[in-house]
DNA sequence: TTGTATGCGTTATCAA
DNA sequence: TTGATAACGCATACAA
């Protein structure tokens, strides 16, 4: 093992020196620095973690809690895990899970040992547990999704009520009067926050608009294709001809599918837009005008804010709201009368 | 932050008696090990993790490497991670996440900083670029799954061959003639080595037996609900009556539904057996025959060999191949000649 | 059965 | 711009 006393002596210097060359805290000479530079490389000289740990303020480490249920939808999960983990890694930090129902002791743990600089927190619902640790903990906690009681607590999470604006006003915009929601499974809504933020920001501007709206889940737990397809039929029944999709990528191929079968083409005789999508709905066989949910983006902004407030450590809790942003593919089709 | 010494002094003992009562590495009496088990506890005492780190010889943390590639099966991949999660968490280990494309520099980093005790290895590929990597770190490391070349390396996994052999075992005997394999994807025998093997074992064993054997792949890069059910029905045309499948639950349901449709009653016309399948197909339609692949199985065993290494370093390098079950459910058949 | 004392490899404070 | 050195909190070898 290399230790930085050899790096030291490599470079003919003082081991501060190479710490503070190393680390950037304190001005070092073009010259020696480079020496150390070269040094550590050539002896593959890494810190000691455990070291680092003990005599510095920082771990380098970020717990990730995340409570896998048997409702959690897997590919968007791990869609975030992965984006947390990246943005994370890009700052020097490592990502700690903290998994399974242990969730609520593991905080307290890694937080009273000090393992971990900050912890964030995934797949937030709305009476989270999580929630009452983060207020009595040291350790700075950070929650990608947003808690029923959010007082106190710092998140982040795109605008889905803003989101729910853009989307029917685009439909509004296009002239349509009557309009379906397909939103997400009947169990999200009770077990998570955004989807309700999401209907609501939905509901309100149809209100104000003078749209009427439809509200259908898709699927119990998981997404039902049958029920999905018979709820947009009775949709078209309805005469709605206009279809605000907040769902998984299934939801958005049986629509289409079902649209297609009854001769109907997306951007000509009926309106589809996807809201807060968290997967790629390009991939999708017709083009759809898509208000995205960006993992990468709550999740480099959830790590920003922890960093933030390590530096900061009197920074103020925050609630961050994403601007949605939208994405047109031509499937707004102007109402017909 | 309460230290070892608040707790000793509470507790009237030396920061000695209170690490050796914690750890347990060391006889404590009775009475003074409770009095300190109630001081600790009533302080909130948690190790400081920098300091254990550095004095002691374990870090506690073992890293877990994932490639989540896009064609990684995100349920599967998840069932995995967690599984591990509550493995080492049971034994008092953390897990670190090493997940970007540079899982090989992450590797190094983490062996080298001396940040983990173990490395464990997900998602294996033929020619994996971290086997090298295992076999020049300092750090155990221990794979759940096995590269083309295992050489000099710990591995962990289902035996897919004895499980080919199995299944085939099972159809042979109950008088068939004929199988078909419903395999993986494409993409899946290419990147992966467990499908390989599996097949191997479901081939040579059909040889042995006299059944001829077909064998189709199920979509090219994800499963293909179309292609499964072309198979199918191809399949029935040349005559087979047994079906192994080797895939994802989707595929189970789109086979279930085609037999049906065709007025076959599994157990009575056809014969379906499930091997390796890593989800609960308990919760199909129709009772199938099924030789589980258990990831907690799989990773209980790799920590386990992980703290071995630790314990003993001189420990050889192992694979530890996990005997397959077959699980009845009436799905077998007999032959009809 | 318990206590004392050393060292782990850094970071950061104080000096120069 | 650089160096010496005192923590950091614990595990463990050595004493008693």
């Amino acid at each position: 093992m290399t230790t930085i006393h050899e790096v030291a002596d490599a470079a003919g210097v003082s081991i501060s020196t190479v710490s503070y060359a190393l680390s950037g805290k304190r001005p070092v000479s073009e010259n020696t620095r480079r020496r150390i530079e070269d040094a550590a490389r050539s002896l593959g000289y890494e810190p000691d973690a455990g070291a680092r740990m003990l005599a510095g303020r920082r771990t380098h480490i970020f717990a990730l809690t995340e409570p896998l249920r048997a409702d959690t939808h897997a590919p968007t999960h791990m869609a975030f895990v992965l984006a947390t983990a990246v943005a994370a890694r890009r700052r020097g930090y490592d990502i700690l899970l903290l998994t399974d129902e242990q969730t609520a002791d593991g905080m307290n743990r890694v937080a009273a040992s000090r393992l971990v600089d900050a912890i964030l927190v995934l797949d937030v619902a709305p009476d989270d547990e999580r929630a009452a640790i983060a207020r009595t903990v040291r350790t700075p906690t950070v929650f990608i999704g947003i808690p029923d009681d959010p007082d106190g607590l710092t998140c982040v999470d795109l605008d889905f009520e803003a989101a729910g604006h853009l989307a029917v006003d685009r439909i509004a915009d296009a002239g349509h009067r009557r309009a379906t929601l397909l939103g997400q499974t009947e169990v999200s809504y009770r077990r998570s926050n955004f989807p309700r933020r999401l209907l609501r920001g939905v509901q309100d501007r149809s209100d104000e608009r003078g749209v009427s709206l439809s509200w259908v889940t898709t699927g119990a737990v998981s997404t039902d294709p049958a029920a999905v397809r018979s709820a947009t039929e009775a949709a078209l029944a309805r005469g709605d001809r206009a279809f605000i999709v907040h769902a998984v990528g299934d939801v958005h191929e049986v629509l289409l599918r079902t649209l297609d079968a009854h001769g109907l083409r997306v951007g000509e005789d009926v309106s589809v837009v996807s809201a807060a999508a968290s997967f790629d709905t390009s991939a999708l066989a017709v083009p759809v005008d898509t208000i995205p949910l960006i993992p990468q983006q709550s999740c480099e902004v959830a790590v920003e804010l922890a960093e933030r407030h390590l530096d900061d450590p009197g920074t103020p809790p925050q609630i961050h709201l994403i601007p949605p942003e939208y994405h047109s593919a031509g499937s707004i089709a102007p109402a017909r009368e």
